[in-house]
DNA sequence: CCAATACAATACAAACTTGTAAGGATTTAG
DNA sequence: CTAAATCCTTACAAGTTTGTATTGTATTGG
């Protein structure tokens, strides 16, 4: 599972600005400081989620950046999503077609449900969690991710169900 | 989720040996024909594969590769994990510390249990699926995928429990 | 107005990933 | 023995990611 550095900082930049009060900002200064991050890196994720709509910023003496929403209705699949920006990400098939226009696996490919699947799980738990779950202590947010897990289950085993 | 083109391409060829009979080897040839890369390609990481002790290699006039394992044996996991080679791959933590030595946020980060807990259903689900369910068809891979899904609920479920 | 503060945009360099190229080493058929 | 087939190794080029540097633009306090 890898984890790229702009979704990492991203995210945690994004969990920062969730433990404001309401309007109050932190510049970008402020969460490079407490990130251990330079400011011109900070800036430059930060217009991500600008762009994505999921952060409003305010320039002058007194600006800085604030979350556009309720930390509750931005759910972190959100946050990863915005970091990367508007370019889409290709499906794992058309992603990886080799030398060819098509991937040389069409139709019946057994890797594509395995991708699938895990796909499907990584969404489930990205979208059910939000920033709000992110300024909990760390034993509560270990707890509420684990109850996720446990009901995106529950969603598995209902599709088990139905397809045999 | 980033799947690296060492991952699928890898995992492709892999799954192409675990077709094979006893006895059977499949040459670089063959395997790069069938998936659309470039022999050089498909030898670079059948290597590291070789080198992470899951294929054998033949060489000469009727070489080429086979599991040095039954697919059975082969977990999906051990594969990713194999094509990286031998560099370990660091944790969040210590991956992401930004200008410091030490990551800003220890202790006590909110943000390192949700990656946790993701984790660890990723390497649940590559440790329980193996090359051999990657032979099948695509329906009966999907199945056996949201099987695996669900039994990983299950255990959150029991942790959940656990500790309330 | 003006200067300080802060975001915004672009350029750039180092490191890593992706895929190709070329030649070397090993086995086997004849 | 020799030649063909095959794996093995190293080098390298193009693209992407990562992080810095520089300059521009907007807001506010005095």
């Amino acid at each position: 599972m890898n984890v790229s550095a702009l979704e990492e900082y991203g995210l945690r930049c994004a969990a920062r600005l969730a433990q404001l009060k309401d309007g109050e900002t932190l510049s970008a200064s402020e969460i490079a400081e407490s990130e251990g991050l330079s400011v011109e890196y900070v800036s430059k994720f930060m217009l991500h989620l600008k762009r994505a709509g999921l952060v409003k910023t305010l320039r002058g003496i007194h600006g800085g950046f604030s979350l556009a929403k309720p930390p509750s209705e931005i759910s972190i699949k959100a946050v990863l999503d915005g970091l990367k920006g508007p370019r889409e990400s290709a499906s794992f098939c058309d992603g990886f077609s080799g030398r060819q226009s098509v991937c040389a696996r069409r139709p019946g490919c057994s890797i594509r449900p395995f991708w699938g699947v895990l796909e499907k799980m990584f969404d489930g738990f990205t979208s059910r969690l939000s920033l709000e779950d992110l300024i909990s202590s760390e034993s509560e947010t270990y707890l509420r991710a684990q109850q996720v897990a446990h009901e995106l289950c529950l969603e598995a085993q209902a599709e088990v169900e139905f397809k045999t």
